[in-house]
DNA sequence: TAATCCACTTAACAGTGTCAAGTGGACCGA
DNA sequence: TCGGTCCACTTGACACTGTTAAGTGGATTA
């Protein structure tokens, strides 16, 4: 029983609004075809004139989660030399886990049914390239070791800090003595620094 | 219509063995209470005679899967020297993951609902101080530096080799140019024998 | 033999994703 | 202004899901 008629795109927002609302306040089991349409006032089939299931539309909140990802490492200060600018990414990436589970878990998800969408992907692709700059950039300037294949580097530094993220979020790190949470970010952060640094660093 | 009474727990045992059937053959998706009925040829309601639900049930899974992790960890060649039981601990964690791609993602998940058991907790803790007595032992020994706290350590080692398996087995490590898989673990482990190397090793 | 027990079943509720068919307002040409 | 077409949305339904309340019937006990 519509009565104005919506301009084109504008329900598909404001069902990808509702759904991050949902998602947001209640995890992955709160959304549903019904619930969100309730609360966006309309038929829960409507949905799937917009979305091919409620996996796609899920789809499309991951590339949210994605973006909010990108302004957390893109307001990492380009100006840092190297290694510190690699930390700092770290540190980045690691604030972003604990202040958004939500986002990082529907972003990482353990179960991978279908392939992830070619533009998730894509947007992964970029942020996993600005990693990829400052190693590039770290190895041209003399202050990370150049026997590193810079993308092999790139994955196992992303991977590395993925581990230490994915691991707190989920609650799983067994608790250090001090209790101090950071610990193992910081550590970790350490060890890496020793292992990308040129080995001749120290002399010039 | 039941005519012949089970054994006490010969019943449990049949759904969990039916539900483990279901889940490596298709996924979590393919495990629900009517179907494990069925293949057990029981009415659906009697698997909640023997578990709580059916994220108990999956509970119970899980720590099968800490098992069969347990195995690939305590079959590492426990006289290998300090560093070298490290690496070869990584690698069958990272061959864990990828040869029982379903047991990993059961295991760790990136939604967490509920605490895990604690029974589950115990067995993730006890695979834990496998690799945390290795760094106690390399620490012991001189041929891992002194200056790092053992369960600090232990955890950021455990979360590197984990982020690279996790990722691996989601299929989300953007290709290196080699297409080697390995690579990327290899790399990782490289620096962590780097990092984790007491200083003064090669003058001894 | 009669009573009790309890392992299991049947029936049902409320929820899920998803599709086929219908409806009604908006638009467009005569 | 009338008739027709279009299509965004709705209704109703199907096949699932987890889970509970009540019933049943064979085995065990008194």
């Amino acid at each position: 029983m519509r009565t104005t008629r919506r301009g084109a795109g504008d329900l598909k927002a404001a069902i990808l609004r509702q759904a991050r609302r949902l998602y947001l306040a209640g995890g992955i089991e709160a959304v549903s075809a019904r619930k969100i349409a309730q609360g966006v006032g309309v038929s829960a089939t409507t949905i799937y004139l917009h979305f091919r299931s409620i996996d796609d539309l899920l789809d499309h909140l991951r590339m949210e989660g994605h973006g909010v990802l990108a302004t957390y490492l893109g307001g990492v200060d380009a100006t840092l030399p190297a290694l510190d600018g690699i930390r700092a990414m770290g540190r980045a990436y690691h604030r972003f886990g604990l202040e958004n589970r939500g986002w990082f878990a529907l972003m990482f998800p353990s179960h991978v049914t279908a392939p992830p969408r070619r533009e998730a992907v894509q947007r992964e692709m970029f942020t996993l390239m600005l990693l990829r700059d400052r190693v590039q950039r770290g190895i041209d300037a003399g202050d990370i070791r150049r026997d590193l294949d810079v993308m092999v580097a790139t994955n196992a530094l992303w991977a590395q800090i993925h581990g230490v993220t994915a691991l707190t979020v989920a609650g799983l790190l067994v608790q250090t003595a001090d209790g101090h949470a950071d610990a193992v970010l910081e550590t970790m952060l350490d060890g890496i620094e020793r292992w990308l640094a040129a080995p001749d660093e120290e002399h010039r």
